[in-house]
DNA sequence: CTCATTGGGAAGTGCCACTATCCAAACACC
DNA sequence: GGTGTTTGGATAGTGGCACTTCCCAATGAG
């Protein structure tokens, strides 16, 4: 198919395709001639798979560039390439690490993976991204003031655990072996925006059934 | 306190400071003379909450502004204030609502909003800027041949559901009455890139615990 | 032969979160 | 009382990002 048809069927501008194409997020056509490319439907594929991580994960485009990158790297086995392409997802400001507030949530976040007996990768998870997202949040949530026990941490923990072992039972039972990165990163990139919508609108039932709608207030 | 002493204390720089001022998302100082003013505890705080809100949760400028309007409305009664702001906040772009797997998604979010009884609030909870984020992602993973079955939805959102409950207790019993609006807030937006955090720690932990480290492979 | 269409590259656009510069009043210190 | 620094406030500029517009020459349909 041509760009043309490529546009059409993704939903893409052609524009749009061309700065993909320019940017490295989508390999070149096949040329047919000096003016002439045929893409395919692993093209289209890959064209959704892009739009759906900006669009909808969110993930600037060298982000995106990056992740790609680890995910087609079969040189990898496969939890690298799939910890390669994690860790390359865009991330939040270094944290000050002379601030206490910021070295009293290291401690919190330490204690926790303790507890969730967690440190069998402990090595590895401490130094990773997430890890430092999640010390980053914590320490602005006690700079404000809030200073939650362990427990309540520990709770969050074990729910986001039981998502993780959905999301990788998802991938265990319905991808092919080689498709099984490219599911994995899907998985972290798009079900994170569908369950932070679960979360908001569990919060907004949640907090109706409690309150009501205010009208007696 | 004086514009330096809250640039310093809070880590945020002077020229950035007036920059939220001039955007309305911090209440000028007392003005002392025509050239001085005065800032307190509570301005510290509330930019602490608005830094939080931009670096930590990534709300744009335009939408804090808007959220904290929202919790600053004393007209409203609480869980109206609290669903205002929360709606506020930034969405996905629209759903074209002529696309197949769009309306599809339509489905079995509504099919699962009934099945968790969810239906109390559902006249709302169906226009909320939430429930579309939720259908944009659903039709995201659809294009992208994800198809999975109801029972795996369900299982996500009552993980988010026990999150959101999580959140309320915490409220309740941390925050004063005038405080809970926008403690609820906080949940929602600085709670979110921590279970996001959680979240990816366990997919690495949990994939590292299924399938090693690769070295085998 | 004509003329719309193609892929590709360079340059431009619009938005956004700051950031630098300037200004005149006010204060601090001699 | 003079002098130099600091203050808050306004205006304009910066840099990054995700496109989008414009132009080109080659192609191909009628």
């Amino acid at each position: 198919m041509r760009l043309a048809e490529l546009s059409e069927r993704s939903g893409v501008p052609i524009a749009t395709i061309k700065y993909y194409l320019r940017e490295g997020l989508l390999a070149p056509g096949r040329q047919i001639n000096a003016r002439t490319a045929e893409y395919d439907e692993e093209h289209l594929r890959r064209l959704r798979l892009v739009r759906a991580m900006i669009q909808v994960g969110r993930v600037p485009v060298a982000t995106v560039r990056e992740v790609l990158g680890h995910v087609d790297d079969d040189a990898l086995p496969r939890t690298i390439r799939l910890g390669a392409a994690l860790w390359a997802l865009p991330q939040v400001p270094e944290p000050d690490e002379d601030d206490e507030y910021v070295r009293g949530a290291h401690d919190v976040a330490d204690e926790l993976l303790e507890s969730l007996g967690w440190s069998n990768a402990k090595a590895l998870v401490t130094i990773s991204p997430s890890y430092r997202s999640l010390v980053v949040a914590m320490a602005a949530l006690r700079r404000l003031g809030y200073d939650w026990d362990p427990q309540l941490l520990l709770a969050y923990a074990r729910l986001m655990h039981g998502a993780a072992v959905l999301d990788l039972d998802f991938v265990e039972t319905h991808a092919s072996e080689a498709e099984k990165v490219e599911t994995a990163v899907l998985g972290a990139i798009l079900v994170e925006p569908m369950l932070q919508a679960l979360h908001r609108l569990a919060q907004e039932e949640e907090s109706a059934r409690r309150y009501g709608f205010g009208e007696q207030e």
